[in-house]
DNA sequence: GTCGATGCAAAAAATTTGCAAGTAA
DNA sequence: TTACTTGCAAATTTTTTGCATCGAC
């Protein structure tokens, strides 16, 4: 339906959260990317259009997007978190290749019916068997990038 | 064979490394736990027998060891990175399941010989598709463990 | 107008670096 | 003895917090 709001907006209002202008220009950008941004690319990038936001409000704006379920936070274990859109309807199933010497992350969406499969299967065992209520699971693939190796 | 020599000495020594007294508290330390400790835990925990030990060696062992292969740095996105084992003779492959209240972090081995016949699989298919050079994975499971739920 | 949201400055937390002194081989 | 290691203090980097002001509804 074009014209009509955003899912993220409709998400945001029903629990009472308002819409501004920083909240609208993180969560476009993060739409808009599929580059897996830090907090600090965020705030350089929204800095660009938006000088008055601050680096503060990125931090407490996507922490405030990932308890919505809106994005997801990655640790690829470099010192910084990254972030990508998560929910919505074109959201598809897929995991991640992190570049150990440049940083990039690409997705990737191959096998992901086999995987998820098989994933989901562990996840329900291990949540009998270790008595452990499974939230979620994150894939990792470390290597190097066609850039760096 | 007892007496001999541990594995991760001989293989310090023969990249030339010397295995100091910091050393083998942290590398003990390391093998004798299995609660993935970070690095403020490695620090309290050798401090306790060797308080001369400082915060900034274990940080420096932590990542030597990490380069030599010895020792795997776990990261679940909570802000500290956390340290296993890695390599020698009992190793066996595993993955991890987080607690996302309390940080605790479980071992799991169950349908390990499915799990990593499909990430291989997957890992290979990777390499060639996105023309990556895959040198690892790491599968993370979070939720909420037997006393945090 | 009200109360949530923001920006700035300062603080906190995790990790890294410079350098003089210590020590394994 | 010689160079690798270490500890301390200081610096960096990333993220969080306090608080007065601003702005969405």
């Amino acid at each position: 339906m074009p014209g009509g709001r955003p899912w993220w907006h409709v998400k945001l209002r029903d629990r009472g959260y308002r819409m501004t202008i920083p909240r609208k220009a993180i969560i476009g950008l993060l739409n808009r990317s599929s580059k897996h941004p830090s907090a600090e690319d965020v705030y350089l990038a929204v800095h660009r259009t938006h000088p008055a936001i601050g680096l503060t409000t990125v931090y407490r704006t996507l922490e405030l997007l990932e308890q919505m379920g809106i994005i997801r936070k990655l640790d690829f274990g470099d010192g910084r978190s990254r972030y990508e859109i998560f929910g919505g309807p074109r959201w598809r199933y897929h995991q991640h290749l992190f570049c150990m010497k440049c940083g990039r992350v690409m997705d990737y969406m191959d096998f992901m019916t086999e995987e998820e499969k098989l994933l989901n299967k562990i996840g329900k065992a291990l949540s009998k068997r270790h008595k452990f209520k499974i939230k979620t699971h994150q894939l990792h693939f470390y290597g190097l990038c066609e850039k760096c190796r």
